[in-house]
This record gives structure tokens, sequence and C-alpha cells, in this order.
DNA sequence: CGCCTCTCTCTATCAGTGATAGAGGGAATC
DNA sequence: GATTCCCTCTATCACTGATAGAGAGAGGCG
């Protein structure tokens, strides 16, 4: 099979699913591909197009088709629904969240926030707010999931780690996560209700 | 002068503001102490347990005094300039967004959130809601000065880019920007209405 | 005093990283 | 048949985080 860009992308996004971020280098990714590592550098110029590559693989899986709001749906409901898939997206791969902020420049992140802020603007929202709420919306949803997919603290972290003097000091957050699960939510529902506040939030804005 | 942990910490720290996160590396930071890579190790058990320490430096320098609300002052004003204080800390540094966002953990940071939930407890915000609150401050928060601070794209990048063909792709995204600092705003502007945004969605869902 | 132990720093080294230089094979083109 | 261009190779670079283990020096203690 010939080597191409986005057979290496592909195996790339193979790679990460495998191992993570950290996993993705360069001479595990050409082993993979059955090359040598100085091989891949003339398909692409170094690792962060890579990155990016991978990052735009990602959206892609996700927006493939991007479709604007239909007529009757409200712009507040449907750009929720956007940042539940954008966050689907992130969640659906290892370090997604890290990838996609890694990325310079991805062209598909480019397409959702044109699409957002020109549907926004389709419905009347005025264009500097459009820009305001859909950055809103995006960096909320980035910097959320990094957060969902930072890994647990490793054993020797944990080791002078005192978790009674812990829920001593920090009584409220300790109490919020405890109520929180105990009520049966999940970290979707958790996703969910933070997003709720952005969009509120927007829609009072607007309205 | 003794070399210890703290000592460690604050060189790593003036390393980081001079080279960035990829430029604090064992031997480098070892260099600046006038001491050898493998002596670090003694007082630290690994790279990630520094990045945190550094984490914690960055939060501490803004944070030292963490205080409550004023009795007069409602918690959404209160929270709207907690959250321009880390946005603060995180500019402080190269990377200080990356930083933190690679912490595992961190004290300060944990301590930043006990102290807004709790105030917004006292203030009569059901539990549930003040986490929800405080999380999604905190991480949009994250998220934006993560964004603010990616590195403008290499040149190599951008030898294939086209400037004409991306304002042909997107006519909303680049009138919204042209638009919003042509009228004088100021990337500390654009921080402060996305703000607004998720702020305004706080006090409506609590309100 | 002599010894010993504990704290800290050292040298030497490991496996692995992204990246470049430059040789060369093989197919297409002139 | 010669040449050119595309693609992959070998060899190597400078550098990374990390570990093993030697040893210097200070302090306590018989």
């Amino acid at each position: 099979m010939a080597l191409d860009r986005q057979r290496i992308v592909a195996e790339a996004v193979a790679l990460l699913d495998a191992e993570g971020l950290d996993g993705v280098t360069t001479r595990k990714l050409a082993a993979r591909l059955g090359v040598q590592s100085p091989t891949l550098y003339w398909h692409v110029p170094n690792k962060a197009a890579l990155v990016t590559a991978i990052a735009d693989a990602i959206l892609g899986q996700e927006f493939g088709d991007l479709t604007p709001p239909a007529p009757d749906q409200p712009w507040p409901e449907w750009l929720s629904g956007l940042a539940g898939r954008l966050r689907r997206a992130l969640l659906a791969h290892p370090d997604g969240a890290r990838v996609v902020s890694a990325a310079q420049l991805s062209v598909t992140m480019s397409a959702i926030s044109e699409l957002a802020m020109s549907s926004l603007v389709a419905r009347g929202v005025p264009l500097r707010q459009a820009r305001v709420i859909v950055l809103t919306v995006e960096r909320f949803t980035v910097g959320h999931v990094l957060e969902e997919q930072a890994p647990r603290p490793d054993v020797e972290a944990l080791k002078g780690f005192d978790l009674d003097a812990f829920t001593e000091r920090h009584p409220t957050s300790i109490a919020a996560i405890t109520d929180y699960f105990q009520a049966g939510h999940t970290v979707d529902d958790l996703f969910q209700d933070c997003l709720d506040v952005v969009i509120a939030g927007a829609a009072a804005k607007v309205g």
C-alpha cells in the first residue's frame, strides 16, 4: 500500500488510540507503517504539523457533516448540541482535547467556528456577540474536556497525599462532589450542567 | 546557597519565563542552579511533579492572599474578579495556561475552587449549582488563556496558507475579528466579554 | 579519637526523542 | 540509453527524562 499523508494520519490516530499522545512518536508511527522514521518527513514537515493533522482527523470524524440549525430550531439549543458533539469528538480519543488544543490552526475547527458564528448572525445575533458567544462555548468545551481527560495522579504523587487533611481543608468541594454523584449524576451530566450555564448566559446577553 | 525544593521551583519559574515550557529541561534548570541534573531528582521525584510545583508557584504569586467577597459585594461580581485574577496569573508567564492545565492536583487551584464554592454557598447558592458555576468559570478561563497563549503558527505551516481562500471560506469569522478590533477593543476586552457571558449565565441560573 | 550513618551531589550511562544529511533505488520522461 | 524526479533508506546529531551507584562531607556516638 502506498504511503501518503492520509495513511500516515490515519495510522497516527490509531497509535493515539493505542498509546495516547505521548505514545505518538515518529519511530512508533513509522514502524506501524512498515517504514523508517525519516521517511515520514518527506510527507509531513514536522511533528507539530502531524498533531494538527491528527486534530483535524479527530474533528472530521464527528463533524463530517456540518449542518446549520433547522429553520425551527432555536440557536441556543443548536449551539448546545454543537458543543456536545465537540465534546464527543474530543472524548472519542485519548488526549483528544490536548491534541486539539495543541493544534495550530485546524481547518475543521475554523469551519465549525465559521458555521456557528454565521448561523447565529443569520438568527439576528449581532456579529460581535456571535463571535463572543461562539468563542466562549468552544473554549469552555475544550477546557472542560481537557480536565476530564487529565490523567489520574500517579502513585508517586499520591504517596504523600493525605485525604483526611484534604477533606478538612476543602469541605465544600468534597461535599459538592459527593452530593453530585450520590444523586446519580454522571460526568456527562456535569458537562451538560456547565454548558447550560454558558448557553443561558449567551441567551440572556442576546435576548 | 543551599539547594532545596523551593529554590529549584523558583529557578524553574525563571527558566519558564526565559524559554517557555519546552525550555524547562532538567539539564538547563540544573545548570542555572550550578548543579548536575541528577541532583534534582533527590529533591523532586520527576518532571511532572516539577511542573505541578511550577503551577502552584505561578498561582501562588497572584493568589497569595485568598479573600472571600466583601459583605456588600455581589457574588457574580466577585467571581468575575476572581476569574480575571486567574487569567492574569496565567498570562504572567509564558505557557502559563499549559503549565496549570498540565499540573496534577495543584493545591493552590484546589484552594481557589474551595474558596469560590464556599463563598457562593455562603451567599445562598445551592451546593450543586455552586460547584457547576465554579467549574464552568475555571475551565472556561483556562481554555481561553490556553488559546490566547497558543504560539503563532510557524512560517513552515504558513507556507501553504492562502489568506484569500481562508477569507472566502470564513467570511463571518474574519469580519467578526476585523470588526472587533477596529472598534478599539483589545484581547482583554474579549476575555471580559466572554467571561460576562459565563457570569450572566451563572447569575441567571441562580436568580 | 575512630567509626558510622545519613544527607546530598557527583559521574556514567540508558533508552528514547525529533530532526537532518546525504546516498541510492526505481520508475517515468526525454 | 540517459536523465530526472520521487521516495525511502542508512547514519548520525543534539538532546531528553531518568536510574545506578560511587563518594564527599557533616554529625552523632562509642
